[in-house]
DNA sequence: GTAAACTCTATACCTAGTATAGAGTCAACA
DNA sequence: TGTTGACTCTATACTAGGTATAGAGTTTAC
């Protein structure tokens, strides 16, 4: 399969599975005589693998590093694990900060009404402190 | 004062201020004999101005508009209000998502012990589909 | 006079792609 | 056989909001 089919089949632009490529998150596939790339089965599998990791937030180096440890099934997968962990408590922190931003927010809708003068805005009144 | 002192009471790095002033949200201010940066009080509010705007996520085109309509103290403020509202839905939605990406992540967490191998690591199997 | 601290410009780098330009390849149709 | 259209190739520039240098010049203190 060439890369328009596979960039269809697997929802990533064709540019986005070059970019992995050149990230080394893929490897070089095969080329035809004129060039073009060639993909099978696998590759499909592993680009919906790492659309499935970008859609968690988690970074190209660190889908590398799954990806990497997929190469050894005997191992341990307590760094898989970790980096679960980890990511979970960036996100909660994450949400956190935006509760408290949205808050701020809110505060500030609340400082103004329409029909006022930029010289009486509530909201940038606010912002000033 | 010059930059530095700027940077220090401002809280925004040197190359920052710098940054700003390329990107006209700043504009270029007067020059020493050689050629260093002088400031005064009122670059220093306009900073903390733009500060507080960046911490609450507004991009520096959108600060841009502001500064410019506090130029203009006797027009409506509403285009204020209106930026601010949309903030809201915007992190609002933000957070929705990111408490969807949060239960993601519990249940693939939960999908997982340790002391397992890589081939029946719970969080592989779960991102594989 | 000189060393340290400060500032200057210009440039490259970061993330995770997106969007071109200009050239080459391939299949179908007349 | 020629040509059109769809596809692909590489290389480069751009996005946002900075950060981090290099190499040069300036100012201040001792
Ligand atoms: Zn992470
Ligand atoms: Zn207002
Ligand atoms: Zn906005
Ligand atoms: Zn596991």
């Amino acid at each position: 399969m060439k890369i328009g089919e596979l960039s269809k089949k697997s929802g990533c632009s064709i540019q986005t599975v070059r970019f992995y490529e050149k990230q080394h998150l893929f490897k070089a596939c095969n080329r035809t005589e004129g060039n073009y790339r060639i993909y099978d089965a696998s590759s499909l599998s592993t680009l919906r693998f790492i659309k499935q990791c970008r859609s968690l937030g988690l970074t190209i180096i660190e889908i590398k590093q799954l990806l990497d440890t997929k190469m050894n099934p005997d191992r341990s997968c307590t760094s898989v694990n970790n980096l679960i962990h980890q990511h979970m408590t960036d996100v909660t922190k994450r949400i956190e900060e935006l509760n408290e931003l949205k808050q701020t927010l809110t505060d500030m809708a609340l400082a103004c009404s329409d029909n006022r003068k930029v010289k009486e805005c509530g909201v940038l009144q606010m912002l000033e402190k």
